[in-house]
DNA sequence: CGGTCGATGTATGCGCCGCGCACATGGTAG
DNA sequence: CTACCATGTGCGCGGCGCATACATCGACCG
């Protein structure tokens, strides 16, 4: 309910909070993110946004969630169903294009001593997690999904990483997208050997 | 000068201040670090700091290229001299254990949305990448070695963090041991392919 | 040997921060 | 209609980065 009145109690600064935030984070790329500036970017007062989110981390944790759920859906739009090892290779470079665009946005989804505990925030890890692993394994299907998946994430995880903090050159997209489709298809090449590694699964905190 | 004396003008305000950051950052994992936590660490007032360190920042990337320079002891200690895979398998494990024994080190290290202008930063940080590309070209001689080694930076550095993040089971040195070694194998099986591929080599800006 | 000077550390203050606590407001259930 | 409670406000505390003015003491020079 509340229609047009943005007048007395707000109506929904739980998802207001949520998109100052991320405003906040694409205009400077500063992974600050105080919770007093969203709260001013949602015209409310300072303390307003603790009826909402436990404390900054809790909001914190929110928008990374949201982050990772923006990320699946790029890697979606890279490619609609990624079947052969180059469609792999178009997502993967995906994933670095969006760390390079969302850089703030990205550390805070990753580089952040998070608190593990959030559940929004795990389970849309693992969504992630899941997304990968059913593209390698419907594009390898011989190789060992689990490891092959933690090699290809760690990878452009490490690339998206070293480009963002200037260890990489990232002057251009095309650049970019050369550096992290070489690597990938490096990768795709050791593929059957890797049949018979156990890497664990995903645990994130049990 | 000044031996045994801890009493008036303190005689390395510098080298103290980088001690207690480090001791901080070790003790517990956040890798907040706040100045005037290390100035009262060091026993002096809360902007003493300020005469060796431009602002926070300084003191932050200070911290980091001591950091790097740390990392790469670890590494020659993991491995006097790389030649063969598994040796290089070897040091890309313990790059990953650095970051696992030194959390809140190795995030201000890599996760800080850091200003690349520091130098000391930059040229520890080039340090660390020709002394990968050395142990790749040295074990890989046909193979492109900086293509080769962006990717096996790539791919130990985000094994780093994905287990740093609690992306990935990091719960026995073992297990991490496993995932890694099995993750840079299967890389080295692609060596050949690589020998064409143009990475360019890291221009931590220019 | 005494005075000056510059490097180093101190004191104080400003604005921003996270967050706890008492209080105001207004939609809704009885 | 009224009492209730979710939601938002005001205020204050301690900590932070950092600028500015001031104190201290070693070194150098006459």
């Amino acid at each position: 309910m509340a229609r047009e009145g943005a007048s007395y109690h707000h109506g929904d600064l739980r998802a207001a909070c949520l998109q100052a935030a991320r405003e906040l984070l694409e205009e400077d790329g500063s992974a600050a993110l105080s919770l007093r500036a969203v709260a001013r970017r949602a015209g409310v007062s300072a303390t307003a946004p603790y009826r909402h989110y436990a404390d900054r981390d809790a909001l914190v944790s929110a928008v990374a969630a949201q982050g990772y759920r923006e990320l699946a859906e790029h890697l979606s739009a890279a490619h609609p169903s990624p079947a052969t090892p180059d469609d792999l290779a178009a997502v993967a470079v995906a994933y670095v294009r969006f760390a390079l665009d969302h850089p703030a946005l990205f550390r805070v989804m990753f580089a952040e001593p998070c608190d593990p505990n959030n559940e929004e925030r795990v389970s849309a890890t693992i969504a992630i997690w899941e997304y990968v692993r059913a593209i390698v394994h419907g594009t390898f299907p011989d190789a060992d999904p689990d490891a092959l998946s933690t090699s290809i994430w760690a990878l452009v995880h490490g690339l998206a990483f070293l480009h963002l903090d200037g260890k990489l050159d990232a002057s251009s997209p095309g650049v970019v997208a050369d550096q992290v489709g070489d690597a990938v298809r490096a990768l795709f090449a050791a593929s059957p050997a890797m049949s018979r590694t156990a890497t664990t699964p995903p645990t994130p905190e049990s």
